[in-house]
DNA sequence: GACGTTGAGATTTTT
DNA sequence: TCTCAACGTC
């Protein structure tokens, strides 16, 4: 495909219209964009497709470009969307938005798609098809749940190896297939599209929803829901959406729902198909080009000026992308000059590479370098081994980044699946994790029996208790009526009482504190009651939280609207969400269990302690160091070995190497080396074929091109390493902990008066048109963000959005 | 149910 | 070589 001049703005088209800078435009919004940032930010009321370069400013354009949509009167709040992948991306956005505009940002359409299609269904469960207490079951959580199919089908789990089922099947979703559209070749899909089939029938039956069918169930209900489909194409007048060469085919289906070609809808794409290093997860670069074809999109914006590198290494970045064949075509420029050359080099083995690279980066230190503005990236996460043990050995502070996060962790895990037991009991990925645990004796048997009851009656496990002659003084009849008991006690309890309550009733906290180590345990729980809070008070469940009304129609919006000095929140995030028809929202405890799978929390450096940080590529991308070292560019390994034989997969390695490249601002180390130790083997790799690939001006060699091996440099590293005691003795020390989060802000309640919410008064009768009369028991929030908790009775006891909920008070 | 032994498997993984 | 998960034993 072409993407050259034909769309590009000349030089002379760059300069702003005169009516750009209306009093209503902020000053200095478009101040300090470079031209083909400016290009993009005012592109017209069309499709645009922004190409937008590593280190060119791309979340600037983004959020600057919402900005000016709003301070021009061409979008309001309520009719824009923006969509991003990471929470931590949606959240940045959000927060620049924030400081550019005196707009408050909660309740705005910015979002990941799947806390966007989360928002959906919540607002949309009935005609979704879900239970309205749905719960999102996180990527290990699904994994559980395919494997209690697969076993309950009774097939054999070597042949049907859980994970593998959970990725065919999340594949599937992510190509839009339901069990009925799959073609079954052999008898092998045929088993697992029976397996797809009965996963589906248990999520349903367990009213639980995994991430892709977040995505494929918002999809189809747009797709065959023409009413709500128009009423959403009405409402979003603009869709931006980042990280564009990350989305897989399910993901620009979505997009088209709200946005088709040839509508009036304007979607804004940002991306960079050289830094497409997901395909293997099922993203499309492709959508890139389809997107330009279909939606005839002529206006094409280069961000080729890079911010970020100097010239050296910008030229290895642009050489090495130079040898993919199949790329829309880019050059990052810089006008930063050469800086300093990149420095290669090669190290007998992975020893020596650790102890080199260790020895560099503390020159750089005493230099005055931050350790975390320097960066250890390799390919894969085996890698870091040898580095950790090195720099632990030296007494180095690091922090490897990957591995379990906060929601992940076992302990966490097990408290949130009471959480999830008193929310909804059918859950059985919940009651199996927790049914013994603290044990109580609950043997396999008991379980297996219950399986067998449950599978036979259609039923959740907690429904087949009594069917087991689990009642009374059984343990599970015990089990039962601590879940029982725990979801009573917890009416009307605060967030943070409900799980101090769950943690001490269940027995989860004397059994940590008993336990020999269980003090980090403990403490991870304390976080979780920690974070807990913040979501309350983050998400507007707080008792004076501001929002600027957002109604589902999108009127009621003026760009007057965007009152100068309006609160804006720190971390803005989204109200809760109300049910469309009844103006039902969420508990706080039902939406902090979304948000706990949502977001598996932050494994990020902690600022002030000063690390060293260590990841892959991969978690590498958006980021940017001062120095990075790139190490084993080795053959087999970066390229990977398993990527050789597909040019596709070649070309993604290439890719990754040129994310890589460019995460450095001013330093770049490379290196590689001749003997490496893995899976328990010696190999002897030579140098990565990438290593050819870049301009040898640009380089530095600080080694001999071709330095044999035992040579005394070697020894004396090898000795140095052997002196050093083994990886078994570093547990903990030298890696820096992540630290506790702020506790939560604490917010004191305003005092609200009758008036405000239309003469409703806690403790006296109101009527609701589908819950009829109930007690008001909570009135919080304002505006349109004010809520009530009303006892229905018959109904239990709900949370209603007054702007969406009709409350009439009653005598 | 807590513990030890054995064996397979060992890219990358935003939600 | 190392890790994790699945078994088997007390």
């Amino acid at each position: 495909m072409n993407l050259q001049p034909r769309a590009l703005h000349s030089a002379a088209d760059d300069a702003p219209p005169p009516d750009l800078f209306t009093p209503a435009a902020p000053r200095g919004l478009l101040e300090g964009l470079n031209p083909e940032q400016l290009a993009a930010v005012t592109a017209g009321q069309a499709p645009a497709l922004i190409l937008a370069g590593a280190g060119s400013g791309k979340t600037r354009v983004l959020t600057t470009r919402i900005a000016w949509l709003m301070s021009q009167g061409l979008a309001t709040p309520a009719n824009l969307m923006a969509v991003t992948f990471t929470n931590k991306a949606a959240k940045e956005m959000l927060t620049r938005l924030s400081a550019m505009l005196p707009v408050n940002v909660r309740g705005m359409w910015i979002g990941t798609f799947h806390g966007l299609c989360h928002r959906f269904l919540r607002a949309h469960w009935k005609l979704a098809g879900l239970p309205q207490g749905f719960q999102i079951l996180d990527a290990g959580d699904t994994v559980a749940a395919v494997k209690r199919v697969i076993k309950g089908m009774k097939l054999d789990e070597e042949r049907f190896v859980p994970k593998q089922v959970a990725w065919f099947i999340a594949g599937a979703k992510e190509d839009g297939l339901r069990p009925q559209d799959m073609e079954q070749r052999d008898e092998q899909t045929r088993r697992l599209v029976s397996i797809y089939q009965a996963y589906e029938d248990q999520c349903l039956r367990e009213g639980v929803v995994d991430f892709a069918e977040l995505m494929l169930r918002s999809y189809e209900l747009l797709r065959d829901n023409a009413e709500l489909r128009a009423h959403y194409q009405r409402r979003f007048q603009h869709v931006l959406v980042d990280e564009f060469q990350d989305t897989n085919r399910l993901q620009y289906a979505w997009l088209k729902m709200f946005a088709p070609p040839g509508s009036q809808q304007c979607v804004f794409a940002v991306g960079d198909d050289d830094q497409s290093i997901y395909a293997f997860r099922g993203a499309r670069v492709g959508n890139m080009a389809d997107f330009e074809r279909e939606y005839r999109v002529r206006q094409v914006v280069k961000l080729e000026q890079n911010y970020r590198s100097f010239g050296n290494i910008l030229d290895c970045a642009n050489a090495l992308i130079s040898h993919n064949k199949s790329r829309l075509g880019k050059n990052l420029r810089t006008e930063a000059g050469p800086g300093e050359p990149v420095r290669v080099n090669e190290a007998a083995s992975d020893y020596a590479e650790a102890q080199w690279l260790l020895e560099e980066a503390q020159a750089l230190h005493r230099q005055g370098l931050a350790r975390s503005q320097i960066a250890v990236l390799y390919r894969s996460n085996a890698q870091s081994r040898v580095v950790e043990s090195a720099l632990f050995n030296a007494g180095i502070p690091y922090r490897v980044y990957g591995g379990l996060r906060f929601f992940e962790r076992a302990e966490v895990k097990h408290a949130l699946a009471y959480l999830r037991l008193i929310e909804n009991a059918n859950d059985d990925t919940s009651f199996l994790r927790v049914v013994n645990f603290p044990a109580r004796g609950i043997g396999a048997r008991t379980i297996e029996q219950l399986q067998d009851a449950a599978r036979a009656s259609g039923r959740s496990l907690y429904q087949s208790v009594g069917a087991v002659g689990g009642r009374g003084g059984s343990s599970l009849g015990a089990f039962v009526a601590l879940v029982e008991g725990l979801r009573q006690a917890t009416v009307g309890l605060t967030l943070r009482e409900i799980i101090e309550h769950m943690l001490h009733a269940s027995g989860l906290q004397d059994f940590y504190r008993a336990e020999k180590e269980g003090a980090d345990r403990l403490e991870n729980l304390d976080e979780l009651i920690n974070a807990a809070e913040a979501f309350v008070t983050q998400e507007g469940f707080g008792k004076d939280a501001v929002a600027l009304p957002v109604d589902e129609s999108g009127a009621g919006y003026a760009p007057g609207d965007l009152a100068p000095g309006l609160p804006v929140a720190p971390a803005p995030a989204a109200t809760p969400v109300p049910d469309a028809e009844t103006g039902e929202i969420m508990s706080p405890l039902a939406a902090f269990l979304s948000h706990a799978s949502l977001e598996a929390g932050d494994n990020q450096a902690q600022a002030g302690q000063d690390a060293l940080q260590l990841m892959t590529v991969h978690a590498a991308k958006g980021l940017e160091f001062d120095a990075v070292f790139l190490t084993g560019l080795e053959e087999g390994l970066f390229p990977h070995e398993n990527a050789l034989s597909d040019p596709d997969g070649l070309e993604e390695e290439r890719r990754l190497m040129y994310v890589a490249i460019t995460r450095a601002r001013q330093r770049l180390y490379i290196s590689f080396c001749q003997t490496r130790m893995l899976h328990g083997q010696t190999r002897y790799n030579i140098k990565s074929r990438f290593l050819e690939e870049l301009p040898e001006p640009c380089l530095k060699w600080l080694t001999p091109r071709h330095q044999g091996f035992g040579s005394g440099f070697e020894r004396g590293y090898q000795q140095a390493w052997e002196r050093g005691s083994g990886l078994k003795s570093m547990v903990g020390a030298g890696r820096v902990e992540p630290q506790a989060p702020p506790a939560a802000l604490q917010k004191s309640a305003a005092a609200k008066t009758g008036a405000e919410f239309g003469g409703l008064r806690v403790g006296k009768g109101v009527f609701h048109t589908k819950f009829g009369e109930g007690v008001l028991l909570t009135l919080e929030g304002s505006g349109a963000d004010a809520r009530a908790q009303v006892n229905f009775g018959r109904h239990g006891i709900k949370w209603l959005a007054l702007s969406v909920a009709k409350l009439t008070p009653i005598d």
